[in-house]
DNA sequence: GATGAATGAGGATTCATTCAT
DNA sequence: GATGAATGAATCCTCATTCAT
């Protein structure tokens, strides 16, 4: 085949995907995980059943596909963010900043992604890798954060647990609640609890104690 | 019918309800959200299909019965927690470990209730009111923290939503990733952080700005 | 249960397995092989598709189930004749009466199980047994013989495969051909062919040359 | 068209064809007879799944196609065989010789050909004339047998049905067990089979008996 | 004539729910 | 009330065939 031929197709090919994606998280908004079905996806997407095959060997792949489809552009900013020369406060915020407006943007399939477990049971690997990837990324943040002085020593690694958690359950309150909170405020709420807590000037922590 | 034979009927359909409900908690954890069925359940509670049918009218019900009973020890310990006279961090803390502490027991529940969209889907009404209701007792405890003087002023629940993330991460931690990390350790830090944040001793917040 | 119960249920149980098997076995005769579909043994035993897989598991066992009925009490009359106490060549032809019989009665379940190979593959290791079961069967019969002195020394196994050949393709006959060759004849044709071959008496084989 | 111009394209048909053929062989010989779909056969044959259409007007041509180009051969040696003036032994030899011969050399074609009902269903009319072909020619040299004087008198038709049998469950074993019983040696048995049986001498058939 | 994407009927299997006993 | 067999819609996937380019 000529290359030129070659291109188009794979140019066809890969819109062809996209279109399938996109039915895809469609249904996936409307319906739920569960009501993923590759019925409704090829009628979704205005082709047959056994189209979908010629695209994605199996319903895993395709959700695989869309995970990463997903995911990817998070990815690569937070990547940017990640070697960029800003201060570790400022990635932190740029980090959050950008889950906080994707979410917004894509609310069906991140519900789906981060929040099903019946996909997550199929993408297990690919989420946990997420996931890791993600408390890596914060704790490479936090670890320049510390030393540049503007974080408490400590164990990075247990404090961007803390801080995904707080973001991660901020993006849930969005994703589920609708969100009248709005996003710049949620921002430097998130940010301004990560570095300061809710304590008073000169409060100071129980004492973690066993029960009774 | 007799008020006795009445209540003793009574009696023995809540015990039938009991012992599905332990069946149906049994084949959570042990098959995923995905692989309770209703032959499993029976099978498991030693009836027979049909018979899950005299005791609730579909599997729904089942399922919400399910997360009422498993639900519900936990608000009773909160509720008594937070009508406690302890000081807001010290009822903080003692709803968090109570919140760990049953996750570490049941674990394939609460993967199952809380972090399975199948399931939460179905239990959209209940989980909504349940992270409602925890969401808005620790506004109700940060409230009193900040008239104790040991938080600061504030929109309490908006900082209740952002510590409920932070413990509900940890939460999922525990849950998907197996608990290395020690119950103990983990409340003294999520309290810890939430009380004093991650920040340096006179450090600042970075004001949070527009994206360029 | 009652003993009582338990073995009605048993039998009901049985019945339907047989009310199945007999409905695979028409669509087996009318459809071949490959039209063995769920769909069409359900419809022809009269009940849904899903009832099937309340007493076999997958269409597998179904089939299995079907070769070990067709072919258990084959395998029980030549058990008999081979312990009995007859001299070899009354063996051999009451067991070749005894298949071309069964043949001539179950016509299309022994053409599927012992000609189709799409169900050979599927049943491989129960076909396998059962030839060999057979060839060994005729080779025991057949040292017997050589010990009676009925028949020429030699190697009792090989001389077993071709006796098994030879019956084997009149059953082929039977089934394919129909068969207006009556039953006895073929018996004694079989049996005469396999004492003492075609050649005229006086008559030496030819030496086997090698192709020039 | 001109002349020439049509035998080009005659031949570039049969070319075409051909390729298609080796192709199918291939995929037969890999993936069995369940395995062979237009797909695979396209792919192995390096051409386009829609090429295959213009040249078979659908699957059962193709598999009819294969059938006919692997018989054929055969057909032709036998026929050879059949015309030449050797002595009605040296012909049969020969002719079963032959088939031993080809069933090594196409092992996958021929379990395809010839125990796969699936593939026998559909080629059914083909198979009968095959089989009732090879047949006719073992009686037609049977015949000749018994006017040379070295087989018995009898009908040689079904002597031949019995020849076959022997024949061809010896070529079965060699599809389906793998070939330790080496080439030559089976060939000389099946004709010794064939000519004197198993008898030992001065040892008398029974008397084919009514079952009790 | 070649291509290969599109099609959609069909096949095996699962499972919530019903209902006769 | 208990039982568990029967049901059939729903689901994933396959593959021969068609047809626009």
């Amino acid at each position: 085949m000529s290359d030129l031929a070659e291109r188009r197709k794979d140019l066809v090919t890969s819109m062809m995907k996209e279109a399938i994606y996109e039915a895809a998280v469609d249904v996936l908004t409307e319906y739920g995980t569960n009501g993923v079905t590759m019925d409704r996806v090829a009628e979704q997407a205005g082709v047959a059943k056994g189209s979908l095959y010629n695209y994605f060997p199996n319903k895993l792949a395709l959700l695989q596909f869309v995970h990463e489809k997903t995911v990817e552009p998070l990815r690569e900013k937070a990547q940017r963010i990640l070697h960029s020369d800003l201060p570790a406060t400022h990635k932190l915020e740029a980090i959050i900043r950008t889950w906080f407006e994707s979410i917004d943007e894509h609310r069906g399939v991140f519900v789906f992604l981060f929040m099903d477990l019946t996909a997550r049971e199929l993408l297990k690997s690919e989420e946990a890798s997420g996931r890791a990837e993600a408390v890596e990324m914060l704790a490479t943040i936090i670890a320049q954060g510390i030393e540049e002085n503007v974080f408490r020593p400590g164990d990075p690694n247990r404090m961007a647990w803390l801080l995904y958690g707080t973001a991660k359950e901020m993006c849930d309150l969005q994703l589920t609640a609708g969100n009248e909170w709005p996003i710049e405020q949620l921002i430097r709420d998130v940010i301004d609890f990560f570095l300061h807590g809710v304590a008073a000037a000169g409060a100071r922590a129980p004492r973690a104690t066993k029960r009774h």
